[in-house]
RNA sequence: GGUCGCGUAGCUCAGCUGGAUAGAGCAUCUGCCUUCUAAGCAGACGGUCCCAGGUUCGAAUCCUGGCGCGAUCACCA
């Protein structure tokens, strides 16, 4: 039992043998700094059960949890407030039951399976700084839910098809001279990229040309040759051409290889994958089962469409009137097919940023409507786009923050900064490279996770990203200065903590690994890695305050002494569960 | 225009299902490395919680109406 579930049912126990009254339940928050105490029972939402002052009440309650409760020490009342101390005897306890932090806070997998979508890129461009947010949110809080006891599966759809995939290839085709990764020496990813812009350009010349010899501008942009030529393209690929399927199998490949390389930079994976060209025409049997359930109706042309008025939404076409899927169909079947291929999934994440709000909004009424019993535990992970000063990022236009480059220019901060402090001069090369990598990669992921998903990003590349205060390397620094501690400590571990009087900043410190396990629940039902991220950076603050006016290694009683050190390998093994929850690692020196 | 989201210190953000004098970081300013890593610690400065009503013993939080920013309202994906 927790210790607030201790607390209220004997708090409810007072209040029913002094009161003779019954609370229905009891309501508890953190002391405030500004008072003594360790937890604090809020006394005025008993005032609707029980007449009297609050104080009064309060008092009486505190008296009666001394008497009856070990762990409570002592009291005080203010206001409707009551402060309770928890006793020393409280705190070792805790400590010693938990004994082996390594793995603290998280639960064994049980048979819940969810599945969670992440990344799910188109094939004609490189990833950029939006995809990042989409990555790495996707895979925490996939980590995450693993963490709160679910069986995970991380997937991804690719937009492996349709006319912008058409356009890089017809440009390639057009201008490529038979270019290649190898031939160029570029990333694969990068190499489609720059034709998907060539595509864009040539169009926009072409629309100009048009316009220039008196067509309007609408009829132009519809005209342009290269634009017909690509739209002939899809009707190739979608007829099976050789050559185009051919085609279009080398540049998805190329593609695929780069992302590959920029997964594995950025720290992320994927247990399956599914391909558009093979889900698109999925969803046409769901439509059929819904037309017999009377789930939808068949308007005159033979569209079929969904009735969700009484829902407070519109009428949403689910088939076209020539019996060809729309992204809705596609997305009905798809997630049935996830089920099919795994049938332990009890529900389902999509990672897909905020315009597509009201897109899952009704896919998800349509599945329960559908009766699959999954469809109950539907969730669309929403974030907010990454916006630079100058506005949004464009492809086309070249306006994009790339991953890759990201990845590698927080790197070099991390060197520049590194290289200053001058702490790991006797480290390698390949150290050096690797630690890098892990303190930029940890700023990066730390920024964009510590944010409310909802919330938009801001990303400033000429102010970059912070590496002092509230940011993954403060973090990681905290972890690697524990690190230090304990090699200079050598082996404690055994020695068992003995019944000593705790310093306050060592009570703090308890106090704040106590709520790690239940922040990791709150962070899986919540979908937020924020959480997380907020709550480290408070565990952090606390230890870093602790090691800056407490002696560890110098404490003059040995009792103290172990149990600093003890205490210190406690939270360098909390931050590391949590920041493995965000894919961040922690380096051993830094 | 309808719908959804956001609006908290100069900047970036926390503030869970309403609770004490609204909290961090950055920036600015003070102190602290002969002692366990100063990417740190201790402190100062900084707020009409967008505005106006309402509910409540109590509202940054809930309700209503405005304002501002963004997204979305295709037989596109």
């Amino acid at each position: 039992m927790s210790l607030h579930e201790q607390l209220t049912k004997h708090v409810k126990e007072a209040v029913s043998q002094l009161y003779s009254a019954e609370l229905e339940s009891v309501e508890f928050q953190a002391t405030r700094k500004d008072f003594e105490g360790d937890t604090t029972v809020v006394v005025f939402p008993m005032l609707k059960v029980v007449k009297g002052n609050p104080v009064q009440i309060g008092e009486a309650i505190g008296n009666y949890l001394v008497e009856h409760m070990e762990a409570v020490d002592r009291f005080n009342v203010v206001k409707g407030f009551l402060n309770l101390v928890l006793s020393d005897a409280y705190f070792l306890s805790f400590f010693r039951e938990v004994g082996d932090f390594s793995n603290f806070g998280t639960s064994p997998q049980g048979s819940d399976a969810f599945m969670v979508e992440y990344s799910s890129p188109n094939t004609n461009k490189p990833l950029h700084l939006g995809h990042v947010r989409n990555v790495l949110l996707g895979y925490s809080v996939a980590e995450i839910i693993k963490a709160a006891g679910k069986k995970v599966y991380k997937t991804q759809i690719i937009n492996d098809r349709g006319i912008h995939i058409c356009k890089s290839m017809l440009a390639w085709k057009r201008f490529g001279n038979g270019e290649s990764p190898e031939s160029t020496g570029l990333k694969g990813d990068k190499l489609v990229g720059n034709y998907y812009v060539r595509f864009d350009k040539e169009y926009k010349e072409e629309i100009k040309e048009l316009v220039d010899k008196g067509m309007s501008e609408d009829e132009a942009k519809a005209q342009a040759p290269i634009l017909l030529e690509a739209q002939e393209m899809l009707r190739k690929w979608e007829a099976g051409d050789e050559e185009t399927v051919a085609l279009w199998t080398k540049m998805n490949n190329w593609v695929y290889d780069g992302f590959a390389e920029t997964y594995k930079a950025v720290g992320v994976d994927f247990d399956s994958y599914y391909y558009e060209s093979n889900t698109y025409l999925l969803g046409k049997d769901n439509i059929a089962e819904g037309l017999e359930k009377g789930v939808f109706y068949r308007k005159e042309d033979g569209s079929v469409w969904c009735d969700l008025t009484d829902e407070g939404l519109d009428e949403k076409i689910v088939l076209r009137s020539d019996g060809t899927a729309v992204y809705m169909t596609q997305d009905i079947g798809t997630a049935v097919q996830r089920v099919k291929d795994h049938p332990d999934i009890n529900g389902m994440i999509y990672t897909v940023g905020n315009e597509q709000d009201y897109h899952f909004k009704v896919l998800f009424l349509i599945l329960k409507k559908l009766g699959y019993h999954w469809a109950e535990n539907l969730f669309h992970l929403s974030y907010g786009m990454v916006d630079l000063p100058t506005g949004k990022m464009k492809s086309r236009e070249g306006t994009v923050v790339d991953a890759d480059d990201l990845i590698l220019q927080m790197a070099e901060t991390a060197r520049t900064i590194s290289e200053e402090l001058g702490k790991i001069d006797d480290f390698s090369e390949e150290e050096k490279e690797n630690l890098y990598r892990t303190i930029g990669l940890g700023a990066l992921k730390y920024f964009i996770l510590k944010v409310d998903p909802k919330k938009r990003i801001l990303f400033n590349p000429e102010e970059s990203v912070d590496f002092q205060g509230n940011t993954g390397p403060f973090i990681q620094y905290t972890y690697a200065r524990i690190q230090s501690i304990l090699r200079k400590a050598g082996a404690t571990n055994e020695v068992p903590v003995a019944d000593i009087e705790l310093h306050e900043k060592e009570r703090e410190l308890l106090k704040q690994l106590q709520l790690f396990p239940e922040t990791v629940q709150s962070a899986a039902e919540n979908y937020s890695p924020a959480l997380i991220a907020n709550y480290t950076f408070d565990l952090v603050k606390e230890f870093n305050s602790f090691y800056q006016n407490v002696t560890i290694l110098g404490a003059e009683r040995v009792e103290d002494k172990n149990f600093r050190i003890q205490l210190s390998k406690a939270v360098g093994d909390v931050i590391k569960t949590g920041f493995s929850l965000l894919g961040i690692t922690v380096p051993e020196r830094m």
